[in-house]
RNA sequence: GGCGGCAUAGCCAAGUGGUAAGGCAGAGGUCUGCAAAACCUUUAUCCCCCAGUUCGAAUCUGGGUGCCGCCUCCA
């Protein structure tokens, strides 16, 4: 079986060859350090960073390196809101970064390089452009001449002659009397006044947003990339110059693959800092969304198509968790340990049902179809929940315990491979003995018998409180289990 | 104006030539003192519209319509 996946660049389903064979390098353009993550951000994040999972589980070696914008006007806007400092404000939403990340059990990154850590491959990148004749100097600026460069436009498909100079209207006066061009863009910027600036061939000075890009995959991974991950809205202008900036220096293709996710919307619009319309992820799970179910939401969409955010869409999604949590929770609520739940299992073990594995497996190769995937998922925890309730309910079922084990298993796999983790409610108020349970029960069934179904009642409803479900059945036995 | 993408049940969403996965929600039933839990059954004659190709199309072709993204910072 090949991993196929959709290559911006050809605009086709490619399989997947990377270019050492066995090894995967892959580069995501991460965030701008200047407020905290929403959930378009969480989607990138997620999604890249499932990818990643699936590669590695699929047995390539990868590495993996995001990086953080920290030099940005609108960093420095902050700052001066806040009286603060560039770095300052960088610093604070880089660890609130990490923070929303690890409650999203978002993977870290092999590296996370930064703008302020890449001054040396920025300018030596400038600097060998503008001896090819690809850059040009202009009043302490440094801007990038895209006529130079024969193949400008061929991610995104665009033509100059088609583009439309300030399409939006939004043109800086200033900086277009010094491009020679007005699609020219700037690599390096001439400090203003008190402005952090750095010294340089060209004077006192800042980078421009996508050199530093081009600069750290150059730095980190090398000339040519494997994958190349982001944003759908960064196609253009941002990874369109960055092929022009890297491709124009070293002569070879900057990336292999092009990969671009989806963008979160609301109620049809895009989410985004200038629109208003975000919702940050700590806002979110701070309003006991669960983490989980923010990754359902996310992988139940094809990365590359648009997802709304509604409210119904996420409650959709907490309880379509649940139902995989309960079934991730086999284990433990059959007795075996949590430590057990998780990364003990070799996914490699013959102990797996591998023709779930396989179904996973090609649903998902198929350009990282995650929802066809998510299938095998839902079936393996509906059948494991199923089983649970017939053990629970009549003591027996007609399913071999290895089999069940085997499923569990397989599904804890699977779910470990798209970022899955299931812990048990810590909610348990249960401090209950099986024996003062049984005694409640007892009492119970007497108020019952003598027809006093409020004090039964009443009983139960304290048992339930505490988590205790009692099942009544058909012949008068009551059981009960702990949830 | 240019470039790209999407339209499948109440909602979300797979499916790219062989007769509609899955999730959420809903309905009916069994059981019960009533519940809960559980169990059983059930939910698109049809895939935006029109025309065409084909033995056969949600799936291919042409033409519409609607929505979204990008052309400005953006995941």
């Amino acid at each position: 079986m090949t991993l196929t996946l959709y290559n911006t660049l050809t605009r086709q389903k490619e399989p997947f060859e990377p270019q050492e064979p066995g090894k995967v390098r892959m580069y995501y353009c991460g965030v701008t350090v200047y407020d905290y993550c929403h959930l378009g951000h969480a989607r990138a994040c997620i999604v890249w960073d499932v990818v990643r999972r699936y590669l590695q589980w699929r047995g390539y070696d990868v590495c993996y390196v995001q990086n953080f914008t920290d030099i940005d006007d609108k960093i420095l806007n902050r700052a001066r809101q806040e009286h603060s400092s560039m770095e300052a404000v960088a610093e604070r939403f880089i660890q609130a970064y990490f923070e929303d990340m690890d409650r999203l059990n978002v993977r870290e990154a092999d590296a996370y390089p930064r703008a302020t850590h890449t001054l040396n491959g920025i300018q030596r990148l400038v600097s060998e452009l503008e001896q090819k004749g690809y850059a040009y100097p202009a009043a302490g600026d440094v801007y990038y001449a895209v006529r130079q460069f024969a193949d400008y436009g061929k991610l995104s498909g665009r033509k100059l002659e088609d583009l439309q100079v300030g399409a939006s209207g939004r043109v800086d006066a200033e900086d277009e009397g010094r491009k020679r061009d007005p699609f020219d863009f700037a690599l390096w910027k001439a400090a203003k006044p008190g402005e952090p600036a750095w010294e340089s061939p060209w004077g006192l000075g800042r980078p421009g947003w996508h050199i530093e890009c081009s600069a750290m995959v150059r730095d980190r991974l090398g000339d040519t990339i494997d994958i190349h991950a982001g944003g759908a809205d960064l196609i253009f202008p941002h990874h369109e110059n960055e092929i022009a900036q890297s491709e124009a220096v070293t002569g070879v293709p900057l990336a292999r693959y092009w990969l671009h996710n989806g963008m979160v919307t609301v109620d049809g619009e895009k989410m985004s800092k200038s629109l208003g319309n975000f919702i940050t992820i700590r806002e979110l799970l701070d309003r006991s969304t669960d983490p989980m179910a923010v990754r359902l939401f996310v992988l139940q969409a094809q990365y590359r198509k648009p997802i709304d955010f509604t409210d119904e869409a996420i409650s959709s999604a907490e309880k379509g968790w649940m139902t995989l949590k309960e079934g991730l929770l086999f284990g433990h609520r059959r007795g075996l340990p949590i430590s057990e739940n998780h990364s003990q299992i070799n996914c490699t073990d013959e102990m797996l049902d591998l023709d779930a594995v396989e179904r996973f497996q090609t649903a998902v190769d198929d350009d990282f179809n995650f929802p066809s995937g998510l299938v095998v998922l839902f079936e393996l925890a509906k059948e494991l929940n199923h089983e649970y309730n017939l053990l629970t309910h009549t003591g027996k079922t007609d399913t071999s315990l290895a089999m069940l084990w085997r499923q569990w298993r397989t599904l804890v796999c699977l779910a470990e491979v798209l970022g899955f983790a299931a812990s048990p409610d810590s909610l348990s108020l249960d401090n209950l003995s099986d024996a003062e349970i049984e005694s409640q029960i007892q009492q119970r069934q007497i108020a019952r018998k003598a027809r006093n179904f409020a004090q039964a009642d009443l009983i139960r409803d304290q048992l339930q409180a505490q988590g205790i479900t009692l099942i009544d059945s058909p012949d008068g036995v009551t059981r009960w289990h702990r949830q």
